[in-house]
DNA sequence: CGGACAAGCTGA
DNA sequence: CAGCTTGTCCGG
């Protein structure tokens, strides 16, 4: 007898089923069956296996087993998010499963075996590679540590460490990236240092042999991997890590939780990492010499002096778009952080304007790493639904693109020189723009996007920091020093230096960063300045814990039409301790002193029918 | 989720 | 009271 999750929306119970003789050889934990479920046939997963039918019940047989699943470890670890998560089983095994049927796995991978010299060690032995050697070596050193790397710096070493010490222990690996192309980059080093890599999703069969370095992005959480011997994630504070439909689960999380289970270390890489990250972990950091040779110099333009009326425009920066103009090859991107929310979009059909429908605020389309995601997004309460008209159902829809254009026209007026405009739809097939002027204008406008499109330039310069530094948001400080990290990395990667200190000043990298702003003192900032992420979290920490916020703190919003009958129960049953609050605009909020407490409380308390969205450690609040 | 079945509304 | 809609329950 097996007990199968059936993969239907709405059913959150597991039914039990005989297993005909013919099927017993192909029958395990996680296998993907087929079964009547009323008078339906579905689809589902194999959670459990027993010799023990419970009595008085008539059982079904099972109708087929369609495809290899996760292997067991890997069901038990989806069965714990989705406790820590309050979302359906179903989904995460989905999540955790392979792109396309499976009937037969590879040949299992033999290990190629590469000496210790056959990585980034055998490459030339300077001051800085010396340097990552222990910062890698202490990254797996045991348990979980957050491994804390410039953006400049290259953290394959500790790739390489955690590839090495699967070969050595037998067993795979686990890497996680924040991007597909990442992944593929990381995949295809390990693949040239002789190391066997699945890539995921595409290699999932593989993975799912065993003895391999599996390399993926969010869902790679999940890979199926038997066993694993250390885990890594790169630029573990990226929020491509966190699910954004419930269940909100985050990758990193899942990856340490999992590393925890088989007993293994797990490093999570950030160059700026949050205090959720931090929380109860190792930190492991780099020589503080080293650690600022890899972040550019920062030029943080003070603008409280200036006139507001000169709008976004200093003159640092029109010296500096003039500068990128004057010679060839030269390249300055300038982000409009704010816009992606400002953005707006009308019907091409009727002329309505794209707004949400629950709260009324303007939509744009939904971006996750950098790339539209097809749906529309509310920019103030965060619902999504897909890219269509409400009013009349049409599907094309105007980007209106308020601000980004204007102030593109107007940067191309202040340069003299072609300005090029990125922006997530930008390349989607929805504009009439040239990629390649993209590539060949020395300045381009654009918003965070342009920073993911365009990977190298002298300069990169935040228009308008602020609007991101006092965004209503509880990380909004920590997520402002993400994107300097991130633009930190375009100009890190090299470049001839823009004007200002002589090629990036002493001991830094070649570019530079150029911050707009009327906060000068945010820790944020000083913290990008300084090379120093760790002042953000000092001036974070001791606020969080005062106000009883993440992480010393767990949260759930509880939204949607059955939310009021939800959300009275659970304050009904809440323990000691337990805050539930609401509702507020048909939103409750669920406090707990910790994630086990919140999480048991989700999970007793009994869902009543109707629409229900539970979003666990939620994204805005 | 989607089918089954029961309870309620309507029209003749 | 047939015929239809709406609601509630349950699936092994």
């Amino acid at each position: 007898m097996v007990r199968v999750v059936p993969d239907v929306a709405g059913i959150r119970k597991a039914f039990d089923y005989l297993v005909p003789g013919e099927l017993a050889d192909a029958v395990e934990v996680g296998a993907s069956v087929r079964v009547l479920l009323g008078r339906r046939r579905v689809t589902g997963w194999v959670v459990a296996d027993s010799e023990a039918a419970p009595p008085g019940v008539t059982l079904h047989p099972l109708l087929a087993v369609r495809s290899w699943g996760p292997p067991a470890p890997v069901v038990e670890l989806a069965r714990w998010a989705s406790w820590r998560w309050a979302g359906p089983l179903a989904r995460l095994l989905a999540t955790a499963s392979p792109p396309t049927l499976v009937r037969a796995l590879p040949a299992i991978a033999r290990r190629a075996a590469p000496g210790p010299d056959a990585g980034a060690g055998a490459v030339g032995a300077g001051a800085g590679d010396q340097d990552m050697a222990a910062v890698a070596a202490e990254a797996l050193g045991g348990g979980a540590a957050v491994v804390r790397l410039a953006p400049a710096h290259d953290p394959f070493p500790v790739v390489e460490a955690a590839a090495r010490l699967a070969v050595a222990r037998g067993g795979g690996a686990l890497v996680l990236c924040p991007a597909h192309r990442t992944a593929e980059r990381v995949g295809a080093r390990l693949g040239v240092a002789g190391y066997p890599v699945a890539l995921l999703p595409d290699q999932w069969a593989r993975a799912r042999a065993g003895g391999v370095v599996a390399v993926g992005t969010r869902a790679g959480a999940f890979a199926p991997l038997p066993e694993v011997a250390a885990v890594v994630v790169l630029d573990a504070h990226d929020q491509a890590y966190h699910e954004e439909r419930a269940p909100t689960w985050a990758a990193w999380e899942v990856a340490a939780e999992r590393a925890r289970r088989a007993g293994v270390p797990c490093a999570l890489v950030s160059a700026c990492p949050t205090l959720d990250l931090l929380r109860g972990r190792r930190l492991v950091l780099d020589s503080r010499r080293h650690e600022r040779a890899g972040w550019p110099s920062v030029e943080v333009v003070d603008r409280r002096a200036d006139d507001p009326r000169s709008g976004l425009y200093s003159e640092r920066l029109v010296t500096l778009v003039r500068w990128a103009a004057a010679a060839p090859g030269r390249r300055v991107l300038c982000v409009l952080n704010r816009t992606g929310r400002a953005r707006l979009l009308a019907c091409a059909a009727c002329g309505e304007l794209v707004r949400c429908e629950r709260c009324g605020g303007a939509m744009a389309q939904a971006v996750a790493a950098g790339d539209a995601t097809g749906r529309l997004a509310c920019g103030r309460c965060g619902e999504e639904r897909p890219e269509l008209c409400a009013a009349c159902g049409s599907l094309r829809l105007r980007v209106l693109r308020m601000g980004i254009s204007r102030v593109r026209e107007e940067i191309e007026a202040l340069a003299g020189a072609p300005v090029a405009e990125v922006s997530a739809t930008t390349g989607q097939g929805t504009g009439d723009e040239d990629p390649g002027a993209i590539e060949r204008a020395p300045v381009v406008v654009g918003t965070e996007a342009v920073l993911h499109r365009l990977r190298r330039a002298d300069a990169v310069c935040f228009l308008d920091i602020d609007a991101e530094l006092l965004a209503p948001r509880l990380r909004a400080a920590e997520q402002t020093l993400a994107l300097l990290g991130r633009g930190a990395r375009v100009v890190g990667a090299g470049g001839e230096g823009a004007p200002g200190t002589p090629a990036g000043g002493p001991g830094r990298a070649p570019g530079r960063l150029f911050v707009q702003t009327r906060l000068p003192d945010h820790p944020a900032l000083l913290a990008a300045v300084h090379a120093d992420p760790g002042l953000v979290a000092a001036a974070e920490e001791p606020v969080r814990a005062e106000l009883g916020l993440p992480p010393f703190a767990a949260l759930a919003l509880v939204s949607g039409p059955a939310a009021d009958a939800y959300g009275a129960a659970l304050a009904a049953a809440a323990p000691e301790g337990v805050e539930v609050r609401g509702p507020a605009d048909g939103v409750w909020s669920v406090r707990a002193p910790d994630h086990g407490l919140l999480a048991d409380l989700l999970a007793a308390v009994e869902r009543p029918g109707g629409r229900l969205r539970v979003e666990v450690d939620p994204v805005r609040a």
